[in-house]
DNA sequence: ACGACCTATAGGACAGTCCTATAGTTGACC
DNA sequence: GGTCAACTATAGGACTGTCCTATAGGTCGT
């Protein structure tokens, strides 16, 4: 404890959580109202009380070294903590941060940011990708993230959030518009609205098609759900989305059997399940309205037994 | 956060740590190297900041007011995380800290710290009642309580480790040792070895023998399952114990029906959750040996459905 | 009422931090 | 390949803030 204080000099690692933002000492200096020199000096005597290398030269840049990496979310947490018990203390609330998709935001968890800020709680948001959602929290900037697909590695807390099926979208008038369900095979000659290649879900449906020997066209390459679904209700083919997706007018959305739901994860570091917890309460039961009308339940709610042991784990409501 | 920084001015907010610990200006200085006036300026700079008293007076000695509290628990959990993060970037580990009551340490998580320890981590115990356990949690001294009984406030983050039967020890060759469980009725006009008055087991077993209609003798009143085994094996008379006690040479354990069982719960602040999660996949799976030979077992592992909705919140290994 | 033991205040001494100035390093561009 | 631009890194003097000693102000026990 004593021992900490000395060496972890509080200012100092403040500093550094500011510069880890920057990695560049001169901007960073000034968001600190600090000169160059002085930020600089402050770092390395941080660097060299602790007898580590915090950052390195990496060509005209710099860089921080894992144990950088691990002092800076220390700083991010740090932050936060005072944050919160300073608004603790004047009555008001902390602001809670999180990342998520376009997608994830508007379908999945929009119900729930709205009952989270509904409840009085300052919610700020930042829209990333899966890797940036998961570094973001990683590295402090974030409290939670919500991330789909895949579970997130065990290092992080998480809990399952929802689970949709995939369906399909086709016009009203299509031969398959009044099956209840169909398989991947129904698929055979049809034109589809897709993701550009890399995309995740676009390599995800390559895989699934490719294993079930469907022939199949590519209508249209755009990303989003939003567009997926619009380019299917100007004509050009049907399109492959996530349950929770409304149709468009004109659309029909047909449940796909045979490919795997997709799943929604809430992830954050143990160090802010406090903030995560709060949120977790008004993110979960009953996220944004279901594709087909009143029935998409979404698996969330009372969280499945896991299917990667040992991954995910939960906080039940304070 | 920039705010923050400057109102909670963390050399500050250590120092009145120290403070809070002493509630002594003259001494909390001395520990910091500090002289007395200048710790008391420093404090009252930190309060001024704030615009919150953080103690008052108490006649000749002084008392933190609700703000200090929590205050002095940010102070003990920063320390704490700087601790684990300097651990952390020497590739050591902070020591956990844990708080029990002695009957507790030595029948319910004996083996779970053997295991804790076994494993590397360093652990620091702490012998308090439950209500110097719970306090101990909250302020921050500690990471980690286990308590028995009833649930703690579900402002604390908690779980339930285990449950054990109450059971009536008594001689082998007594009339009712031969059954394999009883009612409480069939302890009518028998003489019991119990707590003093006032204790919480006491309080529990007056009610219960009393709501069945029991009448019974006080053979000996002595405090802890150690002792009450005791002096039911030097022939006082029979004695109800936790279904984790083993029987003395010469007694029995039969268990008895019509008492609740003894639950316990793992209990930590949200803040601490880190530290707890790590102690926690230890302490749990397999509590000390169970009284009856190999059968007594505890509810833990799949911790059961919370029977006080809301409450009991569990994290699950990382 | 006095003494012991505190907390609280005042004012001067010192230490650490911050600044300006400048040298060193690296990549980009012509 | 030489020069420029944008940084990082170092040195040395100025000043702000903190710490100390000394002492006054409270509160309780005897």
């Amino acid at each position: 404890m004593t021992v900490a204080e000395e060496l972890l000099e509080p200012d100092a690692v403040h500093a550094f959580g500011v510069f880890a933002d920057h990695l560049n000492f001169t901007t960073a200096a000034a968001t600190l109202h600090l000169s160059q020199p002085s930020l600089h000096a402050k770092i390395r005597k941080l660097q060299a009380g602790l007898g580590i290398a915090l950052y390195e030269r990496d060509g005209r840049g710099l860089r921080l070294t894992a144990a950088g990496e691990r002092l800076a979310a220390f700083a991010r947490d740090t932050a936060r903590q005072a944050g919160d018990l300073l608004a603790d203390l004047s009555g008001g609330l902390a602001p809670v941060v999180l990342a998520a998709g376009r997608g994830t935001f508007r379908w999945v968890i929009g119900d729930g940011i709205r009952r989270l800020a509904g409840s009085g709680r300052p919610v700020r948001v930042l829209t990333a990708d899966r890797d940036a959602a998961l570094t973001a929290v990683t590295s402090g900037r974030v409290d939670l993230a919500v991330i789909a697909h895949d579970p997130p590695p065990p290092s992080l807390r998480s809990t399952q959030l929802a689970a949709y099926p995939q369906t399909l979208l086709l016009p009203r008038e299509h031969a398959l518009a009044d099956r209840t369900h169909l398989d991947l095979t129904d698929l055979d000659g049809l034109d589809l609205v897709v993701p550009p290649p890399g995309r995740p879900h676009r390599r995800a449906l390559d895989r699934a098609l490719l294993d079930a020997g469907v022939s199949w066209n590519v209508a249209a390459e755009v990303d989003g759900w939003e567009l997926l679904a619009h380019f299917a209700a100007l004509g050009l083919g049907a399109t492959i989305v996530n349950g929770c997706v409304h149709p468009p007018a004109g659309l029909t959305a047909v449940p796909l059997r045979d490919l795997p739901a997709v799943r929604y994860w809430t992830v954050w570091r143990p160090e802010r399940d406090r903030s995560a917890a709060d949120a977790l309460t008004h993110l979960r039961r009953a996220p944004a309205g279901p594709g087909r009308s009143g029935a998409g339940r979404p698996g969330a709610d009372q969280p499945e037994t896991p299917e990667h042991p040992g991954h995910p784990t939960e906080v039940g409501p304070r």
